[in-house]
DNA sequence: TAGGCGTGGGC
DNA sequence: TGCCCAAGCCT
């Protein structure tokens, strides 16, 4: 969605400068993207934190800061190298379109990020919340983000009820977060304030328990005022999570003794570019049990392992491996690749088949 | 526009 | 167990 311009709401003042000298003295500075300007390093980071908590993309922002080091790097390498390095991490369509990113940022502006959010908005992955970080952090635009934390902060010192399920109030509220921006920015400010609007959120204006008590900007919260913060956000959800048995097809053998083959394998195909896992390899997927043996007749017999639950956002994956030895030297199918165990960590592997695979190791 | 898209953590 | 949420974006 595009941040809107216009508002004309009754707003309380001194919001942005409460919000800044706290940043400055209670929010978060150690963080590993922060204390740099350099676009490279906060738009990897932004990507990494869309959806995701600060304590999961801690272990994996520094490995690949320091296999890709700056754009080129990462616009040159193999598709499948960044997807292993995002392997775990969520949402593989932000580690494509990042590979995509950095490849337009290449060939288009000479490997160099423009510099307002407008533009970063057209590139792939960046949509308006990241652009108006970017920009703002590194640029020092005068431009709102609205994420998670912009929403229950913004919400709750506004009384804002609308149902933010409905693009329409979310538009609104958007124009509100840019109406409560600093009247005049100087120095730092757009970053401390976008940084604060973050912290606040993170660390004190809590879904449960906000700790209002010590908020910087508790004698302006309308929320607080009304004595019940926690109604808001006011978001319907909608979204079903439906129930799905998968059968993997979990395929071994004895890697050849030739050059750097030894030990076990595992055949690994690519998922199908749209949907669950697309982007990653995967062991051989079924709908159920019989499906399984159709399509792989050369196995004679299957071990049914323990069923693995494993939740998506929009599934509820109960998932039956399957394992056998592979007979023979043919490959089992047309598209995949024999992996060895040892060799896993450098393949992009869908979270629950990366554990399943753990539990099998040879010798484990 | 609404639904697809991962994973881990908190309650 | 189940639901909500986390620095959202894409189609």
């Amino acid at each position: 969605m595009d941040a809107p311009q216009v508002v004309d709401d009754d707003l309380p003042s001194g919001f942005s400068q409460r919000l800044i000298d706290w940043q400055r003295q209670h929010g978060r500075h150690g963080l590993p993207w922060q204390g740099s300007r350099d676009p490279y390093r906060v738009w990897l980071s932004e990507i990494m934190l869309q959806q995701t908590q600060v304590t999961t993309v801690l272990g994996y922002y520094p490995r690949f800061l320091a296999r890709f080091p700056d754009v080129r790097a990462l616009a040159d390498a193999p598709a499948d190298d960044v997807m292993a390095l995002w392997s775990g991490l969520g949402y593989y369509s932000r580690a494509r379109n990042l590979h995509r990113c950095a490849q337009e940022v290449v060939a288009r502006h000479g490997g160099v990020f423009p510099r307002h959010s407008t533009e970063l908005a057209t590139l792939p992955g960046i949509g308006a919340s990241t652009a108006a970080a970017i920009a703002a952090f590194c640029f020092g635009e005068r431009i709102s983000i609205l994420d998670g934390n912009v929403r229950r902060v913004l919400t709750r010192l506004l009384a804002f009820d609308a149902d933010l399920s409905a693009s329409a109030h979310q538009k609104r509220l958007w124009a509100l977060a840019q109406a409560m921006l600093p009247p005049v920015p100087a120095g730092d400010d757009m970053a401390a304030y976008t940084q604060g609007l973050m912290d606040l959120g993170a660390s004190l204006c809590h879904r449960t328990r906000p700790q209002c008590e010590i908020c910087p900007v508790q004698p302006l919260c309308r929320g607080h005022a009304q004595g019940q913060p926690t109604r808001y956000p006011v978001v319907t959800r909608k979204t079903l999570r439906r129930h799905e048995s998968w059968w993997l097809a979990v395929l071994w053998r004895q890697g050849p003794p030739a050059a750097g083959m030894e030990g076990r394998q595992v055949w690994l195909e690519p998922r199908p570019v749209r949907g669950i896992w697309a982007g990653l390899y995967c062991t051989q997927v079924h709908a159920d049990e019989a499906s399984v043996q159709a399509a792989l007749p050369a196995v004679r017999s299957w071990e049914a392992l323990e069923p693995v639950a494993h939740s998506l956002t929009h599934r509820e994956l109960r998932l039956h491996p399957l394992w056998a030895e592979w007979p023979g030297d043919a490959a089992p199918s047309g598209s995949g690749r024999w992996v060895a165990w040892a060799d896993l960590a450098s393949v992009g592997v869908p979270a629950p088949v990366r554990s399943l695979l753990a539990s099998l190791a040879p010798g484990g």
